[in-house]
RNA sequence: GGCCCCGUGGUGUAGCGGUUUAACAUACUGGCCUGUCAAGCCAGAGAUCGCCGGUUCAAAUCCGGUCGGGGUCGCCA
């Protein structure tokens, strides 16, 4: 027996037992008699005393012990003398009195802190050593978080009558949407596998082959360019289901993360029920299908007040089809002339051509409810009459003290930087309270999407998304028109979940394809394996896949999805415990029939 | 590929043209110390300031380039 019991769950009750723990030297306090030693576990931290009168040997092996260094403590568990008792300590009112100590192993003294993470290291470093990093209670807290929501999604699932079935890892390349990475096949000279994207065909099959309801934990692989919130490699919870419409699934989803936080983390607040908001209610409301709902601050469209205007910018816009919306900030009129300059830059750097900015200043020359000329401090006011003015705050329901900002544009890029806007005025007068979780469902997406650099139709969520029924006869006459049978589960402006009921007619997938300007052998190639599998009594389904490592995220209140994954990989897709990518044997290359473009060349591309 | 921020002893920061032999805290090494818990006190070792080049009498400090990290736009069905 290696240890009888974990430092942290010792306590009063164990007082005059003899117990043997094991760990890691959190921290040494040698008062050349005494000597403490926190000792640290997986379960927690306990304080062993190492007192001369116990012997000289024990007592200098105390001496010699450092950081880190792993030891074995065998000692009888005492009540701490009155006036020791540390209440900061879960084990604080009890200490271990050392009766024997057994070095395990040394340590180096680590190249940063583990008994402090109040110090935030480079994240290189933290990288470099994550086996160190992982000591540190933020990760190891972040670890334990994810195996509970795992295990608890697990456990939901199953007992609802799910199988969790794994789907291959090497599939085929399917070239749309993401970047696959590819593995060359050494059977097969000149071919090669891919990392699935997501299990979507795969789930589908099992739909066909009858499974019903099927879960997976499951690895997605994207070659693009990495963010806060995205890894090369990220864990989806894939869903799917058959006999099933898009409430079922909603409502299921619903239930599952109502639990997962009012069980797990209940310090967090959530809105119940999920609110539901259509694309076209959160695109006018908030500017984006992801937006954050902890606080309003909802966008205005001032285009038909600012149509009555003569400023030029207002006119240009409306001429060119654009739209001039904005929102009002409560209590913004006091931000100083720099905050609004900052602010100004932040939105042109969001695709803004530039910041509008309307302040109500409750001055004391007016005292009476009207509003006066005094009242405005804005760089459009000279362009505009009291009246226009007036009715801007009207229309934005602004008082005196408040702030409105407008964004004149097109429609694209007007809603994309006062989302973006919105989110940081949000963030900055801390509208938004930390502990809530403001999940809420995104419905009716437009089916496609028009790619205006290739000139044709794009899929918003992907080719197998059933349009709505009454959308159908519009598929290939007004694509633009339809409506899908598709949704999102949002969280504090994250996407969460996007999820769809699919095409099981053969017939009504094939008229997306044409819509989407595949030809039959890209279809062929692609796809044949699904399309194919409709012919043969595909049942109705859907299905959904949320993504895990960002819920984690925002359960463990941690800005990046790096503090959330045991090894995860840099911006430019490194990982710098590995080193890798790195370079192969010519031995393997040989083997998979690879020929290397000249080193110098590789370097120039 | 574009834009923005960062790079100074092991770690975290200060210094932002000239008494700086680069400062502070902490970690580290040694000594003293029997009730600490971020133990304390004393002493010591440790960075040519990411790298290259330029401006200057003088560069950690200014400029250009480059490398690395972070954020973001493009991209991510």
């Amino acid at each position: 027996m290696f240890r009888s019991i974990e430092c942290g769950e010792i306590n009063l009750q164990h007082i005059n037992e003899s117990v043997t723990i094991a760990g890691w030297v959190h921290r040494r306090r040698d008062h050349g008699g005494l000597i403490f030693i926190d000792l640290r576990d997986s379960k927690g931290i306990v304080q062993v005393v190492i007192n001369p009168e116990n012997g000289t040997n024990l007592h200098s092996t105390g001496e010699s012990l450092r950081n880190e260094w792993v030891v074995q403590i065998t000692g009888t568990v005492q009540a701490r003398p009155s006036g020791t008792i540390n209440p900061e300590m879960v084990t604080g009112e009890i200490e271990i009195d050392a009766k024997n100590i057994t070095i395990l192993n040394q340590s180096e003294t680590t190249p940063f802190y583990i008994n402090d993470d109040k110090i935030e290291i480079d994240e290189l470093l933290r990288l470099k050593y994550r086996y160190l990093d992982i000591r540190r209670p933020k990760m190891k807290n972040a670890l334990k978080a994810r195996h509970k929501v795992v295990k608890f999604i697990r456990d939901y699932l199953s007992d609802q009558g799910f199988l969790e079935i794994e789907t291959p890892i090497l599939i085929k390349s399917t070239p749309e949407g993401a970047r696959d990475y590819l593995v060359p096949s050494r059977l097969y000279p000149g071919n090669f596998y891919a990392l699935p994207q997501s299990p979507q065909q795969l789930k589908q099959l099992l739909m066909v082959g009858g499974i019903e309801k099927y879960f997976q934990i499951a690895r997605c692989f994207r070659d693009e360019d990495l963010r806060a919130d995205r890894q090369p490699e990220h864990t989806q919870l894939d869903i799917e289901m058959s006999f099933i419409d898009q409430e079922d699934i909603l409502n299921l989803i619903e239930d599952l993360y109502i639990n997962i936080v009012e069980q797990l983390f209940p310090n967090k607040n959530i809105l119940n029920p999920f609110p539901r908001l259509t694309y076209e209610e959160s695109m006018s409301k908030y500017g984006t299908d992801k937006p954050d709902l902890r606080f309003d601050l909802s966008l205005i469209d001032f285009s038909e007040i600012a149509s009555k205007t003569e400023l030029k910018v207002f006119k240009s816009t409306l001429e060119q089809n654009g739209i001039i919306k904005g929102f009002t900030v409560p209590g913004g009129a006091s931000l100083s002339r720099k905050k609004i300059d900052s602010l100004t830059e932040f939105t042109i750097s969001k695709g803004a051509k530039g910041l509008i900015t309307i302040a109500i200043i409750d001055n004391e020359t007016n005292n009476s409810t009207d509003l006066e000329m005094s009242n405005f401090k804005s760089n459009i006011s000279k362009f505009l009459t009291l009246e226009q003015l007036v009715n801007i705050s009207n229309r934005a329901n602004a008082q005196k003290g408040d702030l409105i900002v407008m964004v004149a544009g097109t429609k694209k890029t007007t809603n994309a930087s006062l989302s973006a806007l919105r989110n940081k005025i949000g963030t900055e007068l801390s509208l938004a309270d930390p502990n809530m979780l403001a999940f809420a469902f995104v419905v009716d997406f437009p089916l496609f999407d028009f790619n205006e650099d290739e000139n044709r139709w794009d899929a918003t969520h992907h080719p197998f998304t059933m349009p709505k029924e009454e959308f159908q006869d519009s598929i290939e006459n007004d694509p633009g028109s339809v409506i899908a049978n598709c949704y999102d589960l949002v969280c504090n402006g994250e996407e969460l979940a996007s999820g769809s009921i699919r095409n099981h007619n053969f017939e009504l997938q094939s008229k997306i394809f044409n819509v989407l300007g595949y030809s039959d052998d890209q279809i062929d190639l692609r796809f044949g394996q699904l399309v194919n599998a409709l012919k043969y009594g595909a049942p109705p389904h859907g299905g959904i896949a949320p993504g895990i490592d960002r819920l984690l995220m925002l359960l463990t209140d941690s800005n990046n999805i790096r503090d959330v994954i045991a090894f995860p990989k840099t911006q430019n897709g490194i990982d710098p415990l590995f080193e890798s990518p790195g370079p192969v044997d010519t031995e393997q290359l040989d083997e998979l029939n690879i020929i290397l473009k000249d080193t110098q060349e590789l370097k120039e591309n």
